[in-house]
DNA sequence: TTGCTAACCTAGTGACCGCTAGGTTAGTGA
DNA sequence: TCACTAACCTAGCGGTCACTAGGTTAGCAA
């Protein structure tokens, strides 16, 4: 049985195989976009000669679908955590705060994923397309519905809660994009004190002017 | 003397030449990257051979230097105008309606500068760094200003106010991404409204609780 | 009308791109 | 030990890239 845990083999199976390409694809097209990086630079990451890349993908641009599919599968997994948080969520401070907290952690710890996302958009790739019709929808989805909520109650104002979804995203995302894209990081604090600030602003921002205070 | 105001040439002086190549040059740029341009259609765009581009400016390179000065020479026009806004600004919600109108009004009007900022950003060029130091500096040091300002009298609370100027400028910002890159322009009402209701959550988000409502 | 020159073009250059035909070898099962 | 095969490599294909040497011509001055 060929590939099983011996570490001593330079061969691998194509299993193993392909998972490596994919991820040295990831850190590569993430760092210089698809047209900036060459096949040749890539198998030499990967450690192997371009026919090897050619018998797990046909083309460059499979090799750009195959990375796709795995970051969109991948982040499929937090769609369960995400619902949970907003149907149990009592607290709005505490929701916000651990949404943007979450959001500001995506940031953080997938930068390349980030910046493939933003290479994706700005060369019309498919990425895009999957990516706000998946994480984005659900994200607004999830939002739109929590602040419908509690405006019925009155405890927020009544405004266009796609507006609100979106000005809280902005607040957030804009915080790790400007770190990630620009290389701005001059915020004190940590993390989750930044996400707590962000939603103190935000929540008093929409709440009705009855409601008690922070 | 060559090159005047007559229409009927097909050949243009030097620095008319230029100014084509450099128009185009943005353009293609904006919608394609850097790396995703040739220098042929490029000629094409132009409307001439590719000699004439490196008759002009000695590498794609030099090209696209010449573009970033001539969009920061631009932009530092607009300088003296939010200066103005900022100093003589009296009602918050006027002051921050405003600012997000005008952030907006750039996005809708000059989104090939905003595709060529991210384009420069993720592929490591200069305009990332000139644009970061003078225009976000810039607009930065007028939000903090005015917030230290009005939380020294109470009406705003106590708070990072580096942090509540990345706030703003992301919940606006980002609305305008949405639109730009991904093309996203779901949200009702005119610019004025969007800008109007952006700035009335921020505004409320940051006042202090003793003070009026909107 | 003609001579001059700045603006332009044709026709390439070497380098590198994505991709492939065909040969080599490591690791396994018998 | 040896044969088999899946995993690999060397060498190079046609095409396109940024860039250029050297010739052509439009448009102005006289």
């Amino acid at each position: 049985m060929p590939g099983s845990t011996d570490r001593k083999k330079n061969r691998l199976t194509a299993e193993e195989r392909r998972a490596a390409i994919v991820e040295a694809a990831v850190r590569l097209f993430a760092e210089k976009g698809f047209r900036g990086t060459t096949t040749r630079e890539l198998a030499a990451a990967v450690g192997v000669s371009e026919p090897v890349l050619y018998q797990h993908f046909a083309t460059k641009g499979d090799l750009y679908t195959a990375i796709i599919e795995a970051i969109c599968r991948h982040r499929d997994r937090d769609r369960d955590g995400l619902l949970e948080l907003a149907r149990h969520a009592e607290d709005d401070e505490a929701f916000f705060s651990r949404l943007a907290e979450l959001i500001l952690e995506w940031y953080d710890e997938q930068p390349e994923v980030v910046r493939l996302l933003l290479f994706s958009a700005l060369e019309e790739h498919d990425l895009k397309d999957r990516f706000v019709e998946t994480q984005v929808a659900m994200l607004y989805e999830i939002l739109t519905e929590y602040l419908e909520r509690r405006m019925d109650k009155g405890v927020f104002r009544r405004m266009d809660p796609y507006l609100a979804a979106r000005a809280f995203t902005g607040m957030v995302s804009h915080q790790g994009m400007a770190k990630v894209v620009f290389g701005i990081d001059d915020l004190r604090g940590s993390r989750q004190e930044i996400a707590r600030k962000i939603a103190d602003i935000f929540v008093n921002g929409i709440r009705s002017h009855g409601a008690q205070g922070a």
